[in-house]
DNA sequence: GTCTATATGCAGATAGAC
DNA sequence: GTCTATCTGCATATAGAC
């Protein structure tokens, strides 16, 4: 078989996806990974020579999937209300399918965030060009203009919190009942699409595809 | 001197704190905490026994700081407008002045979940109440009643959201620049507030009491 | 390419002198 | 209480057979 090579490669960078984004660089262990990937340790070296390697391998697979989504969207030169929609809508039922990767994402941010913002701008995402053209378009809060940045802080934040206090949210307010809290996250794409908009109708969820939910 | 044995504990006590947020429990080194209390190494386990204990002293110590003025708030009684402002406020204050607060919680909140909602239920805060109490004052979105969880999600994300993306947002949108930024983060408490009150007035912060900024 | 066996290094923990 | 010296275990990494 000459696909033995990339069979296993892969195998080890899904293996690897799943206890990195779950323990942290730190917390993983090389053993866990061969166990979940179904081979020997040292092969994880053969293939990546260094934990820290293999880390970066991960990472940039991981990103690579994420972030193009996001500069694809912002691209389309769409208008604010249905850019907002697409966002939410992406990735809420992303992070519902991947619920350790909020987490792994701020791990990165403060543990290396150069090399995250480095990857942004290699994407040719301006975030500068984004915050400006936004800034036309937001409506004033109590009579006063704001910066476009808290915006862009609002929309994250109220899509990314419930993903990434899970855990804890879903301890205090659902029973920690999993299938509750699913719902809770379903329903709330459309009530914040709801809420950022004033939109009325419930069908527009529906022009949206859903994300692909093994990456 | 008597006060010794205090001294020494207090001191580690204050590093472990600073070495444990900024780099979590496995990526914590024990040289480290001792280095920067400036004394040895063995002493750590004479006053803690284990790495792992003296993690556990300090974050109850952290949280010990941080959920009961929550507590407070919640039980104060306050009308919502003014348990919001309080509450953001005060937040967005604390941890601008303990950036690495809000990462290591939500680091907490994945790998010991179970521990951080006991400490919450310790605390005699009931969050089905406080959910059921917002109910009956919501305004409905866009014609719509919506669970008081949205809402608690959406001001935690807000609040929250700029000071745990702060290395990605600032060097994305304010040239990595910390004074620039904590101005942002500034503005932010009265943008919120007018945001989520619809109040008009500027003064309205003048009455929130500052945090303490050391803990 | 994949395995077994082994080396290396380091972090947490202990013993014991003072 | 505080130190120096030491132990133990484990995780990453390598050597080398197949």
């Amino acid at each position: 078989m000459k696909h033995l090579k990339e069979d296993t490669e892969h195998k080890i960078i899904v293996a690897a996806r799943e206890v990195f984004i779950e323990k942290g660089l730190e917390g993983a262990r090389m053993q866990e990974i061969a166990d979940k990937a179904g081979i020997n340790k040292s092969l994880l070296h053969y293939y990546f020579r260094s934990k820290d390697k293999m880390f970066d391998a991960v990472f940039q697979d991981i990103i690579g999937k994420v972030i193009p989504e996001f500069s694809k969207m912002i691209k389309s030169e769409q208008p604010m209300t249905e850019l907002m929609t697409s966002f939410i809508s992406f990735y809420n039922d992303f992070f519902m399918a991947n619920p350790f990767l909020p987490q792994f994402f701020f791990h990165e941010i403060w543990q290396h965030p150069d090399k995250l913002a480095a990857f942004i701008q290699s994407q040719k995402i301006e975030p500068k060009m984004l915050a400006k053209s936004l800034e036309e378009k937001l409506p004033p809060v109590a009579g006063t203009v704001y910066l476009p940045q808290h915006m862009i802080a609002n929309v994250l934040g109220m899509t990314l919190f419930p993903h990434i206090a899970r855990p804890l949210f879903q301890r205090l307010f659902f029973d920690n009942n999993d299938e509750k809290y699913n719902q809770f996250l379903l329903e709330r794409t459309d009530f914040l699409v709801k809420l950022l908009t004033g939109l009325n109708e419930t069908d527009v969820l529906d022009k949206i595809q859903a994300p692909d939910e093994d990456f």
